[in-house]
DNA sequence: AGAGCAAAGTGAAACGGTTCGTGAGAGGGA
DNA sequence: TCCCTCTCACGAACCGTTTCACTTTGCTCT
């Protein structure tokens, strides 16, 4: 059985509200101080944060919900977001959606039990209804990247429309016309981005075409088939803008199985940053979110719920993007 | 505030102990049942982790270290533990050590002092001392992937100098006799890797050479730097064995970036499976973990040694790897 | 020397659960 | 009808901290 205040106290015969003083940086003599170290060491004593937690009424403790955890985007927003919250003393619970939106309500329920002082979510589901156990509960809640129409919550992210607007911006200076947009439907982010793609296309002047707008859920295999159907196509598109992560896999993976090549027989641009580019040729160009700077802003927005300004106003933060050059778009003439 | 017990306790006229009984699994008379759940309903009641482990001596938490999340091989890991701890009913507390041997024996204090019930191990030390709060606290701990030599500790993993052996064994078959490898020497993994390559070759009769055995960190850019030292060399091997997944990351790159090209001018054999492996051309010839196999095994594991059943002697599980076929390697005459 | 006052120390009551030893009531057999 | 047994319910103690309201100690100043 660990040590605890208690062996402290009877080791050096001072009292509980001592020992705690001196734990939580308060002042006690010089001598007793030292005592106290020593029965410390002696005893490899370590505060119980769980115990802590059930007076102060909070566990240091902030659960993140990802959609996906086996998608690179998820992974990195948790190693940055984990980092972040660590360096303020606090732990990260976090929990895999599995794109599957019964299993993130289950996570919930799971995180209010943990108690958990704050809940950051990338979430699975495009209405937020599934949170309103944790409204209930008064935990605060950030969302991360994505976001909803139909309530009210702190939000950090990027300009999706513009994004894509600059996205396709870059295709039509290429000279590109014949432009397609693979993307989620299935989230507010990839929505925007569609409304960035057409908004971009409209004001060049192109009438938008059904048959280029190819929507499915968020991941690869989506990519996969509507890159496919987009080669296969008697109009084959000469550029194609592929609206997130896992659809990019997905879609080049289907352009490397096919008979076409990038950049010469089709142009691409995707979206958000892959550790693997270097591994990749022709080098691709892409959207690149400031993850690390989206990751901070989250928690520190986070932690000032917790801590409790009660600022009531929901606020939603916007970065900026850039776009990472690369060689797999071609110049028409 | 959230809904405690006593709310309960009070809204039904039952004795703490009966809803304690009841949410517990225990026998209570049907009217009462009925009461409770529906208090608990209206009051959007969860039970409090903290508080029943604090009295449980359990926190139904395990941590997991590991020694760079932004590893694709961690994050794979930290995937599929953290789903079969789910399963089982406990939460998951992530640490990344970012390869550095301070911030692991940090981590380690910190899942400490948060009591978790048990640690997984991916460890960046190459001696198992940083892991000695944790004994002395009596926490159990299961070492995956990588093994300390100085200590006896349960761990999960492959038979790292078979697997290395074997993919040697692959590029012999397809005539090569100038084979290099690039292999981590930092931990106890590379070390057996690299003994596993040196066997094979010298079992087929050709003599070890110095200029072909490349070491460092368990870095990208290690695999990077080797590479380019290999291509370079006058003595330009036909064949380079890439012993993790992070060292074949830079060594494709460094591929790709100079003049020769695989598998034309260079044979590459690489380890651990890649997500991404579709999207690369040429496909690449690797060694594969049973990921999945492992982490479900090191969970099961550490809950047995959780629950308590004090079998003393430590236990190593190795699990046999799999050849992932591709294009990366040429036949030579 | 004695009053006055910080500074440091203390005991006890929380926090939200579990558990153990008892007690009350229902049902069954002789 | 009485006794025994079985099922549920209950009160109180406890888990390891923090914190509040005091008390003690040791100085300084007059």
């Amino acid at each position: 059985m660990a040590a605890t205040m208690r062996d402290v106290k009877n080791r050096t015969g001072l009292s509980l509200a001592t020992i705690s003083k001196y734990l939580n940086g308060g002042n006690v003599l010089p001598e007793n101080k030292v005592l106290i170290e020593k029965a410390i060491e002696e005893l490899h004593y370590e505060v119980n944060e769980m115990a802590r937690g059930l007076v102060k009424h909070q566990t240091k403790l902030v659960g993140v919900m990802v959609y996906d955890v086996e998608s690179y985007f998820s992974g990195k927003l948790l190693h940055y977001i984990g980092q972040e919250l660590r360096k303020h003393g606090y732990g990260m619970l976090s929990c895999d959606s599995c794109n599957d939106e019964e299993i993130e309500a289950e996570n919930l329920r799971f995180l209010i039990s943990r108690k958990v002082d704050g809940i950051i979510v990338l979430p699975v589901s495009r209405r937020s209804t599934f949170l309103k156990p944790a409204r209930q509960n008064k935990i605060p809640i950030i969302l991360v990247d994505r976001s909803f129409q139909d309530e009210e919550f702190d939000c950090v992210g990027i300009d999706n429309k513009i994004a894509a607007y600059r996205a396709v911006e870059i295709l039509l200076k290429h000279n590109h016309r014949d432009i397609a947009v693979i993307a989620s439907n299935v989230e507010y982010t990839g929505i925007e981005r569609i409304k960035g793609y057409e908004e971009a296309v409209t004001q060049a002047g192109i009438p938008l075409r059904e048959e280029y707008i190819k929507t499915g859920r968020h991941i690869a295999e989506v990519g996969y088939e509507k890159m496919k159907e987009l080669l296969a196509s008697p109009n084959r598109p000469t550029a194609v803008l592929m609206g997130n992560y896992d659809i990019m896999l997905g879609g080049v993976l289907a352009v490397n199985e096919s008979k076409f090549s990038c950049p010469e027989d089709i142009s691409l641009i995707g979206f958000d940053n892959l550790m693997i580019t270097g591994l990749i040729s022709p080098s691709w160009y892409m959207v690149e979110q400031p993850m690390g700077k989206i990751c901070r802003k989250a928690v520190e927005l986070l932690l000032r719920r917790v801590e409790g300004k009660e600022e009531e106003a929901p606020i939603k933060i916007c970065f900026g993007t850039k776009i990472q050059t690369g060689d797999s778009i071609r110049t028409l003439a």
